[in-house]
DNA sequence: TTACTTATGTGCGAGTCGCGACTAAGTCAA
DNA sequence: TTGACTTAGTCGCGACTCGCACATAAGTAA
């Protein structure tokens, strides 16, 4: 039997499946803190919690596809840096049915979060407050602008912590934290972003040093404009030739 | 409405949903190389074709369990290290049906492959040629014993080189190379172990002070029999303190 | 003009790494 | 018994990186 007459007698609903879905850690930087976009829930199961943007795959889409598809219709935004997380599968972490989620980060400069923000009251972007040192990893509490936790839907607090460990691992050995920032910046708002996915303090010209003899930063000529005291000058990533 | 009365209002089927598979790719170092354990196929799609060992999720399972009750099932072995790699979903990676493939690797000492061998004839341990350098990645070959090129089915080589980039980024934050040995092993076993996963060799002098300056390593007191020359000493892991 | 504040650069000591050479400890054969 | 042989394991040095204290530069504002 050849594929093609073995895929005419094939029965694709021999087994019952689960439901899979894309759910958008959606990351940024605020204050030198971690931040990720996320939704209240509208209704049940566990309504009024907060939840990463998510949808279903769709039966033609790739998963790629389906986070970038997600990041414009439920969050409006596009241009980010996307990357396969991690799949999570527990029976019952969702009481409707079985659902399998494929977890995503995305990343993008605070400033690109602002029109998303003014869409209305179900989108927040909550401070990451991660109560773990290092590599150690675990799940972290998203915090409302006045500090009180946010409730959060399903096992989204791992998915949250999880897209923080990954991060602080890939920092100084990929450009992903230039994905953060706006396309010209300076030395300072880099190692402050650095500082934000650590949650630790670097030491400044050690920072420096490693930043430039990496390569990647391309001196603009130009300074910042509207600082008291001397203007720092702005950079520009370059991708490794 | 309360999260009891949604539940029992909703339509689990009212979207249509993608098969979901576990694959393994269980890898072990061979002669001084990365292998893996693959299947031949035998039944269409692909008949004939070798593939990593993998089997549908079940509904009430997670993918861990998944992923080990695969273990025992298919390659006959328990014990493994085992972490989730990636998840494949490209929606015609599969002609039968749209099946998103949630890939674990499991690692194993290469003498826990020979009952499993002894099976018959559609199980190899094949060898994996890598053609790329350093954290390159891409998709790698599998040879068989004779050095010929195993067709590899679906996108399995893509799962075998990402296998093998994650395990080289592993190899010196992590103590992932003492699941491909047995309990008691030397120093140059280890080393070799190292070399066969970053396929470049290593300076021997650096590579035992690292080790032993990590603190993992816990002198037994024994040393290997049966060899000629000087018989070197042999190491177990311990955990870190 | 001068105080102030941040940007940027410099020099040094500690620690790590690669590497060549050296010593140690077994087997094996004459 | 002894010496050649081979692998195990150690030592020391130069190159490089990193953290850190400090010096210098360049703006604003009173």
């Amino acid at each position: 039997m050849d594929d093609a007459a073995f895929l005419a007698d094939y029965d694709p609903n021999a087994f019952e499946r689960p439901s899979v879905a894309v759910d958008l850690v959606l990351m940024t930087v605020v204050d030198g803190a971690p931040a990720a976009l996320l939704m209240r829930r509208p209704a049940p199961p566990q309504q009024g919690c907060w939840a990463c943007p998510g949808g279903f795959v769709g039966m033609a889409e790739s998963l790629d596809e389906a986070a970038h598809r997600l990041l414009r219709e439920k969050a409006r935004m596009q241009g980010a840096y996307v990357e396969q997380l991690y799949t999570f599968g527990a029976p019952d972490r969702d009481p409707r049915t079985r659902i399998i989620s494929v977890a995503y980060f995305a990343l993008l400069p605070a400033d690109r979060f602002a029109a998303a923000m003014a869409a209305g009251d179900d989108l927040t972007l909550a401070r990451i407050a991660v109560p773990w040192a290092g590599e150690a990893g675990g799940p972290v509490e998203a915090l409302a602008p006045d500090g009180t936790p946010l409730p959060l839907a399903f096992d989204h607090g791992d998915m949250l912590g999880l897209a923080v460990l990954r991060l602080r691992g890939k920092l100084d050995y990929s450009a992903v934290a230039f994905a953060l920032l706006p396309e010209r910046f300076t030395l300072r708002a880099l190692q402050s972003v650095h500082e934000a996915i650590l949650g630790a303090p670097l030491n400044k010209p050690a920072f420096r040093r490693r930043m430039l003899d990496r390569g990647w930063l391309e001196p603009t000529g130009e300074r910042e404009v509207g600082t008291s005291f001397r203007p720092p000058e702005l950079y520009r990533f370059r991708a490794t030739a």
